[in-house]
DNA sequence: GAAATCC
DNA sequence: GGATTTCAACGCCCT
DNA sequence: AGGGCG
């Protein structure tokens, strides 16, 4: 399995080791390099790491774990490889368990948290969480590399903590993996395996430095500084009571139920003090948060939750316990960028001095939000309106744990279970003890099949409640079955047997886990369980059935159910809109519209003949924000055939490149030209040779209304063309249509022969507010200095008595697309275009770039000429992009430059402008200009 | 988002 | 049926 | 040649 790697291996000619004693994994002869000082020191100057770019900083920990007497760093090669049998995971002598190690499989970078490391740490863990754990690798040590495509891999290994960098096919294999009881916690973090494996250091470090009283002193001085200035002391929190099911009244609000934790902040002008449901102090471990709230300068305590977010940027309370774990300063530093929080705000209690705890929800509400405004790590949470059961949907379609309905005229009850506050869950969570496992079949045959899960009955008996089988993945299930085995017992630990269970293995019941489900049945058992992870901090015996269990009905009766049939008969009567006013809008487009204008989850449509499915309908792809309301799958469907007859022929023939957001905008992306399931019949695709794969390959084309709205089934939210067609009409009769078999081919074809000659136009003037490593946003200034290049380029081009086209890319910049006859091909397109923005660039230097290093095109516009090539693509006019406000790329008019702004066009505001002004751009390939011609005066014009 | 795989 | 995992571009530019 | 870039 190592021989895919022997050719990119750099390291196999460094010398051998020379003399004194050979580490023990290196009877193999394993190769290492000698280093002349401390390896540790040499490491520091030597040593650089990059993955997909992103430079890690590491420093080598010094200290007793590297002994000095060792000048070797060792590198292992398939030729001498490590004695694996040996290895057991006990770093080598003579490679100090504080180095970095190195071998032709992997590297170690300790997961110690020293200021010199942090930095790497972090950009580390922004990779994994970013989900660019794999990738490439550049490791630069002695003026050697190692390269390769390799994975980030959080490990815990001996008694430390690593990231290992792995080969991209490393491991993939459990069989030949060598060390394949080793636990590989890919879906860890650093603070599960921080708090994972200090539950003895954490006893040791409470002895040492006396938590408690710390403590209790914190909290009292704290409680001081709030009632000296002016605040009432902490109380607990009004809680919401559990209901079974959601219903519709006017009187109340539904607010999204967020998995996170109760927080309510005490803020005095400057004087921050967050506190937990029980009153713990909370401000410590979210300081950006308490940071934000020191900006107010008056004083108010406000309720809210304090939620993190998961890699699809839903609330996650797995996420929010990693951060609750955290007390070292660093950790926290590291968590704050990581796996930042953010603290939904949704009631107030006491503002400037007055006690607001009487007044009327909706009175509160008023004062909450003139007092508090959104900021980074504050938002006062979205109220869904008072139909429970969309409100419910809604969360649930959006990952969230349920709603909070809340009645508008109740006041804040403090430290109380009120039934003014109701909660609808989805799931519940609860832990149970771990009492023997079944036998598993298939792929699992050699394993467990499922954990077999028991309570403790008020009487204290030990009774069978249900199996649960999913929720593992593989590492879960070997980390689960060597926790399991020591335990293995012949005895069955129920009170009473139970029966019908697969061959079970029976363990003593000392392990608890926490289990997620649908409903508890009547017969004590569980709904749909799903296997979270075990809870090391709960003792077996206090695993009771949940004590208090409300009667939903009375629930329900009391939020006055009479008026829900009135409300649900307004909600279904929502008026149709009518499509009119184009002779574009064909009847099928309209029947399309029709169908979308309901609130099913799921379609069927029949579009040109084709069925086709359509999901998740109400699943929001672009959410709202400020006034902006929601645009949801189903929106985004109707914009697509509202505008298709105007976007279709631009599409038409041209290799599309798609990219995809199937959790919207805010999930995570990816590119896709191909589609290698199966692919609806009325998708047409072409077959052109790509180089990369030194074959051919089927590409997509958009050339019906059931492609674009299959499109927008497959969530690609952005529609980008290729500027070749494999259509030669008008203007490319004598060139080949075969695209396949070579290079050579592909070079002579149509798809070398561009319709366009286009200039991309993007302001590298940055805001302020991005992000380190974000692109710039969009802004006034920016775009201002856009459009006077994108007029330079118009000035020219007049001069040169060329038709030229503009548009909005519906991000930050402008397109300049300038139609021409396809008797140059690509290479000879760039030449010229790189000539005129290099023109442009000698006229403006102060103003544009042309330079391919973002660092360096700061405070310009960069003059992208390298978009004319044949693997690119570019936004088609009407292709919605994936930005906040969700505009859409805008042919315009010259002359409509100075007053336009790319967000006045929207998937909402843009049918209307087509409706009136129609397409720009209709007659684009009818335009076109001839520079073949002009090609050879170009430098006598220029 | 789709498909495959496992419960 | 539900949960989980895996997969989903490309080639020119630059040094 | 490999990472940078859109
Ligand atoms: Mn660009
Ligand atoms: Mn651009």
């Amino acid at each position: 399995m190592l021989k895919k790697y022997t050719e990119k291996r750099d390291f196999n000619k460094t010398p051998e080791p020379k003399g004194d004693k050979k580490p023990r994994t290196t009877k193999n002869k394993s190769l290492s390099f000698v280093v002349q000082e401390h390896a540790a020191t040499r490491l520091h100057f030597d040593f650089r790491l990059e993955f997909n770019g992103v430079l890690l900083s590491w420093a080598i920990p010094k200290g007793p774990s590297l002994n000095t007497n060792d000048k070797r760093l060792a590198v292992m090669t398939e030729d001498h490889p490590l004695d694996y049998a040996n290895f057991e995971g006990i770093i080598p002598s003579g490679y100090g368990a504080g180095e970095v190690i190195v071998w032709d499989r992997g590297i170690y970078l300790p997961l110690d948290k020293n200021e010199e490391s942090i930095s790497g740490i972090i950009e580390a863990e922004k990779l994994i969480k970013n989900g660019l754990k794999e990738g490439k690798l550049l490791f630069k040590l002695e003026g050697k590399k190692l390269k390769g495509i390799w994975t980030l891999v959080r490990m815990k290994k001996t008694e430390k903590d690593w990231l290992l960098i792995k080969h991209k096919d490393e491991f993939a294999s459990e069989k030949s993996h060598p060390w394949k009881d080793d636990s590989i916690l890919s879906g860890e973090t650093l603070s599960d395996l921080q708090n994972a494996k200090s539950s003895p250091t954490k006893k040791k470090i409470e002895k040492k430095s006396a938590p408690k009283p710390v403590g209790v002193q914190k909290q009292k001085t704290a409680e001081k500084k709030i009632l000296k200035s002016g605040l009432p002391k902490f109380s607990p929190p009004m809680l919401a009571t559990l209901a079974a099911e959601t219903f519709t009244n006017k009187d109340w609000v539904f607010e999204p139920k967020l998995d996170g934790i109760r927080a309510l902040s005490y803020v005095n002008g400057g004087d921050v003090e967050i506190f937990s449901r029980r009153g713990q102090l909370l401000a410590g471990r979210y300081p950006s948060l308490t940071e934000e709230l020191a900006q107010y300068k008056n004083n108010f305590v406000i309720d809210g939750e304090i939620v993190a977010f998961d890699k699809n940027n839903r609330p996650s309370f797995e996420k929010l316990q990693e951060r609750s774990g955290l007390t070292k300063a660093t950790d926290i530093k590291i968590a704050e960028q990581v796996n930042p929080i953010k603290y939904y705000v949704f009631d107030i209690l006491f503002l400037d001095g007055r006690d607001l705890r009487q007044l009327s929800l909706s009175e509160r509400k008023n004062f909450l939000h003139k007092s508090v405004s959104s900021s980074e790590h504050i938002e006062i949470i979205e109220e869904l309106g008072y139909n429970g059961n969309n409100a419910y949907q809604a969360c649930i379609d959006n990952g969230l744990e349920g709603v909070v309905g809340k009645r508008l005229s109740s006041t804040y009850q403090i430290n109380r279970r009120s039934t003014d506050w109701l909660k609808v869950k989805g799931t519940f969570t609860d832990e149970f003890i771990i009492c023997g496992y079944t036998q598993g079949t298939g792929g699992r045959k050699d394993t467990f099949g499922a954990l077999i899960l028991g309570e403790y009955s008020p009487t204290n008996k030990l009774v069978h409640v249900c199996s649960v089988g999913t929720g593992f993945d593989d590492k879960k299930i070997k980390q689960m079955l060597s926790t399991m085995k020591p335990l293995q017992t012949k005895n069955c630990p129920f009170a009473k047997r139970p029966q019908g269970l697969d061959n079970p293995t029976w363990v003593e019941p000392k392990l608890v886990a926490e289990i997620k489900f649908a409903e508890r049945t009547k017969d004590n058992s569980l709904r749909v369980p799903v296997f979270l992870h075990l809870r090391e901090d709960i003792e077996p015996k206090k695993v009771k059935p949940k004590a208090i269990v409300i009667d939903p009905s009375v629930l329900v009766n009391e939020a006055s159910p009479k008026t829900i049939a009135n409300e649900a008969s307004v909600r279904k009567t929502s008026k149709k809109k009518a499509e009119k006013g184009s002779t574009k809008v064909t009847s099928e487009i309209a029947e399309i519209l029709s169908q979308l204008d309901n609130e099913n989850e799921n379609l069927q449509l029949i579009v040109e003949g084709n069925k086709i499915n359509f999901s998740s309908l109400n699943k929001s792809y672009w959410p709202g924000y400020a006034s902006q309301a929601t645009i949801t799958k189903r929106h985004y469907l109707r914009y697509l055939a509202s505008v298709s007859p105007w976007l279709l022929p631009h599409l038409h023939d041209r290799l599309i490149t798609l990219i995809r957001f199937p959790q919207g905008i805010q999930g995570q992306k990816f590119f896709q030209k191909h589609w290698s399931d199966n692919l609806p019949d009325f998708v047409e695709t072409v077959r052109v040779f790509t180089e990369h794969e030194n074959k051919d390959l089927d590409f997509l084309l958009c050339n019906n209304l059931s492609t674009l709205l299959w499109l927008g089934q497959i969530a690609d939210l952005e529609l980008h063309t290729a500027h070749t067609r494999i259509n030669a009409l008008p203007d490319a009769k004598n060139l080949p249509t075969k695209f396949t078999g070579s290079v050579e081919n592909l070079e002579k074809s149509l798809l070398n022969y561009p319709d366009f000659m286009v200039f991309d136009l993007d302001p590298y003037l940055y805001s302020g507010a991005e992000k380190k490593g974000d692109e710039p946003e969009l802004h006034r200034k920016g775009f201002k200095e856009t459009c006077r290049a994108a007029f330079w380029f118009k000035e020219l081009f007049d001069q040169l008595s060329l038709n030229a086209f503009v548009k909005t890319s519906g991000k930050t910049g402008l397109h300049i697309y300038v139609p021409i006859k396809r008797n140059i091909d690509y290479d000879k397109v760039r030449e010229i275009s790189q000539t005129i923005c290099k023109h442009i660039l000698v006229k403006h230097p102060t103003k544009v770039t042309t330079d391919w290093s973002v660092s360096k095109r700061k405070g310009k516009v960069f003059l992208d000429h390298n978009m004319n090539a044949r693997s690119k693509s570019l936004a088609s006019i009407f292709s919605p992009r994936v930005s906040k406000e969700a505009a859409v790329s805008t042919p315009l008019g010259w002359d409509e430059l100075e007053e336009i702004y790319p967000t006045d066009f929207t998937i909402e505001t843009l049918p209307l402008r087509l409706k009136e002004k129609g397409d720009l751009w209709a007659d684009i390939l009818s335009r076109k200009n001839d520079l073949a011609s002009l090609f050879s005066s170009l430098s006598t014009i220029i």
